[in-house]
DNA sequence: CTGAAAGCGCTAACAC
DNA sequence: GTGTTAGCGCTTTCAG
């Protein structure tokens, strides 16, 4: 290994001087840099980053947490692949490298914040997919790592995110109802309980708000972790049904999907239905589904953007919010009975 | 941030005797590792890497060199998008991160060893999908960096590899045709100037020698660059027609079937054709794609495996052949024109 | 079983 | 413009 002592020798000067010269700072004579430059060359001399980390405390390196949440393999989780995506693109545009770790340890126990502990990353990014429990959090705002959350609006002041703006597409999704003459609509989302997604609540919430002051009839129905059809089944058994469903995501819409058309019920003809993520199986699919998709690689870049930010201390604590872009589908269709055209 | 030296005064202690208690090494007695194992804990020591490293030379860390070959988003490269989630698994699993970087600097120059040299990882994992220079060979024999290629047979004694095995799929192919009667059979393979993978080329040389020793009539159709539908084209216009038609991948495949289609001949009707790489795009349409699929998740895990080994010196180069799975499709049919059953 | 000293490769602070 | 000194956090000698 070629070390900065090793070029100072060779060149007749002082380490110190390498080191001004490699990283360019401080005033070098002319002839003294050629000089060093060309041992530099010579030799194939790099910085060692673990030893300038030692003084700066930095080694360029972003820290990305896969998810462990769904026991999936990383390249199945359509959502964390395209962040990743994203994260990877800006990291290296600006410079830095990324570390992939997972969430848990060897003993199951959440510990997401070793690799900076151990100060392999100056700065962490997450996946808001399970909550971050309490002492997790104070001990964020206390060590004051930097921290960028993806897909939940964390209410803590140590931890930066980034989301997709549910409200706006909840909004959307209910007016192109409206405009339809729906007036009966439902939310699916998941069991509660189960499946920790803040977003799924904000959905909820927001179409219940929206759905009211739209004047609409808004019901929800729910699915079981054990039991996906349950929402579908609950839809069937009442006795004036919804005429539009907003599906939490994909994966919910197209299990109602596939239940309802056992009941001879097609999406877009018998009911309008609507799902997030814009999911590549639903638009394949006949009818295909209409959905939202989020900007997610552009999501992964701004992650990168923030994180490297607050490393730098350039900014404080910051949000953002990224529109989604509605993917029209068959699944769409006017209300049921009703004459076309009023 | 909290160091061996913190504990060391709190425990009452030397630095070197926290350092052996946090390591298990040396012999401590029970008492005072219990007493420093609680301040340990009370604090929240963690060890920072960089100063290890600083020393034994191992920061844990592998490297995964993703390749800017094709201007693609990571997350639409299929190939490395599988992989990488192999090599993460058992990345995991072994107790190492990995540190994603690319292979191109910010001027375009090939410098896939910079985190390495850094010593920002201990070895480096990378894809052959560009052929390695010669000089970059030469430096990593020289100074014995622990490297895996996946997918190219590197002949080189310094770098192990991990591929699929493409003779036995070639040959499995071949077997498939001659079963159903196809001795005029074709190789479809990319402009070879143009598209750099030893793969191409062992699946063309392969289908060339066991064809012939079969007693089949084998020819070659290529693509060009600019030009991907000339292969179908050149296919069309020969006066006697092969009846089948191994592709180098799927890609190529399916744009073959498509041309041939808007000459109105059907795959698995009027040809047959088997592709590799098992592209879900080729699963999914109408007649389906016969196709060679890559154990890739377990050829990233195996890579992981192998660099580990080489990084602690347990191994020496290795390499690795993986059998490929037979993917059935409609585009694989008899002659025809023929009687069946003979 | 425990500790003191020296050094891994680099740089901040201070001379000259 | 250049060099000397000290120290980042840890571990490897070598003593006690």
């Amino acid at each position: 290994m070629v070390t900065l002592s090793d070029v100072a020798k060779r060149a007749g000067v002082a380490p110190i001087t390498v080191s001004r010269v490699a990283n360019g700072l401080g005033s070098v004579k002319a002839d003294t840099r050629e000089r060093v430059e060309a041992v530099i060359r010579e030799l194939g001399y790099y910085p060692n980053r673990q030893a300038q980390a030692l003084n700066s405390g930095r080694i360029y390196s972003l820290g990305f947490i896969t998810p462990r949440t769904y026991a999936l393999p990383l390249h199945e989780h359509f959502y964390v692949v395209n962040l990743l995506s994203g994260l990877e693109k800006r990291s290296w545009e600006l410079g830095w490298d990324m570390l992939l770790s997972t969430d848990h340890d060897k003993a199951g126990v959440y510990d997401f914040l070793r690799i900076w502990h151990q100060r392999k990353v100056d700065g962490l990014v997450f996946v808001g997919l399970a909550p971050v429990a309490k002492e997790q959090r104070e001990e964020i705002e206390r060590t004051g790592v930097p921290c960028v959350c993806i897909g939940d609006r964390i209410g803590s002041k140590g931890i930066s995110w980034v989301d997709a703006d549910s409200e706006g597409a909840v909004k959307d999704a209910l007016r192109r109802f409206w405009d339809r003459g729906h007036t009966r609509v439902a939310y699916l989302g998941p069991d509660t309980d189960l499946d920790y997604n803040p977003n799924f609540k904000i959905r909820e919430q927001v179409a219940l708000q929206v759905g009211t002051r739209l004047g609409m009839d808004v019901q929800i129905l729910r699915t079981r972790g054990e039991a996906p059809e349950a929402g579908a089944q609950q839809f069937l058994a009442l006795p004036r049904r919804p005429t539009a469903i907003l599906a939490g995501n994909d994966t919910l819409a197209l299990t109602f999907m596939d239940v309802c058309a056992g009941s001879g019920l097609v999406a877009g003809r018998d009911y309008s239905i609507i799902g997030f993520d814009a999911d590549p199986a639903g638009q394949k699919r006949e009818p295909s589904l209409a959905s939202f998709r989020m900007p997610l690689m552009q999501m992964g870049m701004e992650a990168a953007d923030l994180l490297v930010g607050l490393i730098k201390g350039e900014i404080e604590k910051d949000t953002r919010v990224f529109p989604m872009e509605f993917i029209d589908g068959k699944s769409l269709g006017p209300v049921p009975g009703k004459q076309q055209g009023q």
